[in-house]
DNA sequence: TAGATTGTTAATCGATTAACAATC
DNA sequence: TAGATTGTTAATCGATTAACAATC
């Protein structure tokens, strides 16, 4: 089973599916059929049941699917790299925010330096991790194994900032610059763009 | 031309556009290109026309589109409500963290207040809005007409608060609590998980 | 007119869903 | 065995793209 060939859609629906199977498994649950789990993660059941496949066959007919041995499968399968480190690009004012959210780290991923451009942030106190001048970046990332990042710079020196992410080796972007940035095929950009978000809301929204 | 009929994803996008007409018209460009619009959002430009046809036929065949007229047609469009007015849910570390980011307001949207109900944040006093009780969501946003909410609770209380929500004519939830929300038809939720986010990345990052 | 580019159709692609044989 | 539920196929649905006639 070609793991790229996984839709990147399953992907992140496989990911909610292991969440649900953690609660599950926290309640003492043994077994779970896939229209329960589907219930819970909001989809239908033959999807579920379809994005499984992709990892092989770990039901059983009549009977459901073995909670834990499927969120270890899943995980197997993901091949998630838990204790991931990170960096964060752009220490303004949502990077400031995302820097002080616990979040990340209690789901593995440990954020351990921030750059910025502008060396009088340099001074900032209020920032949980070591704040670095941006030329670092690149030593920084090679010297620590860092592969992800989180790009929180103004919009109109993304594309700048990811050049420099690309060169120094990382593959995972998460971006909440509101940009549209080119990378090479080999590196992956995730958009969140939460002035986007909130636009789209107030279309949906009765006036 | 039914509003309702255009799918969310030609909105999202549509958003887009509008942003990078701004750019263009602030950089004092007059006319541009499907082609040259889709490049700068990053789409195909067959793709573009495609989802301006939502709203009629503005373009100029062997010319393009007038950037400002296309730029207000799309606002006109969307129907957007700049200036609306936003309640925020929940002030743990990650709703705190965002009332901080000043990219909303930014963008015409306002949050009015937060609300949380451990009565021990209510003396918080590193927030920029006031903060009250979660017991007076509903007397608040009616009183002000509040009609988008951005939900930062936990997950286990994120089904519960967004009950309080609805029930209090709010329709539009920016939900960034990592929870599956069932609401009704009218209620549109839109989902930003980014602990989901940083673990999709990571099954593309090479190990 | 010739060149350019839209608006729209038809073809393609991919993702979702229903259905059901397999089988516990 | 009878009932339940998976794994998988085939049908459906919806979104993307290529192509091109219309037309500025």
């Amino acid at each position: 089973m070609e793991r790229l060939e996984i839709p990147q859609k399953s992907i992140y629906r496989i990911s909610l599916y292991s969440r649900c199977l953690e609660r599950l498994e926290a309640n003492g649950h043994e077994m779970v059929s896939s229209a329960a789990l589907a219930a819970a993660a909001g989809v239908k059941s033959s999807q579920l049941r379809r994005d499984l496949a992709y990892f092989g066959a770990f039901g059983t007919r009549g009977r459901g699917y073995p909670v834990q041995a499927l969120r270890l499968a899943i995980h197997e399968g993901l091949g998630r790299a838990k204790l991931q480190p990170v960096i964060m690009v752009g220490a303004g004012n949502l990077g400031r925010a995302l820097l002080r959210y616990d979040g990340f780290k209690k789901e593995g991923y440990d954020i351990l330096a921030a750059f910025d451009s502008d060396s009088e942030k340099l001074s900032e106190k209020s920032i949980p991790v070591p704040l670095f001048p941006s030329e670092e970046i690149a030593s920084f990332a090679r010297q620590h194994h860092v592969k992800m990042a989180i790009l929180c710079v103004p919009a109109a020196h993304a594309q700048e900032a990811v050049n420099v992410l690309v060169e120094a080796g990382i593959q995972g972007v998460l971006n909440f610059s509101p940009a549209v940035l080119q990378v090479p095929a080999d590196v992956t950009v995730n958009n969140v763009d939460l002035a986007l978000e909130l636009e789209n809301l107030s279309y949906f929204v009765r006036k």
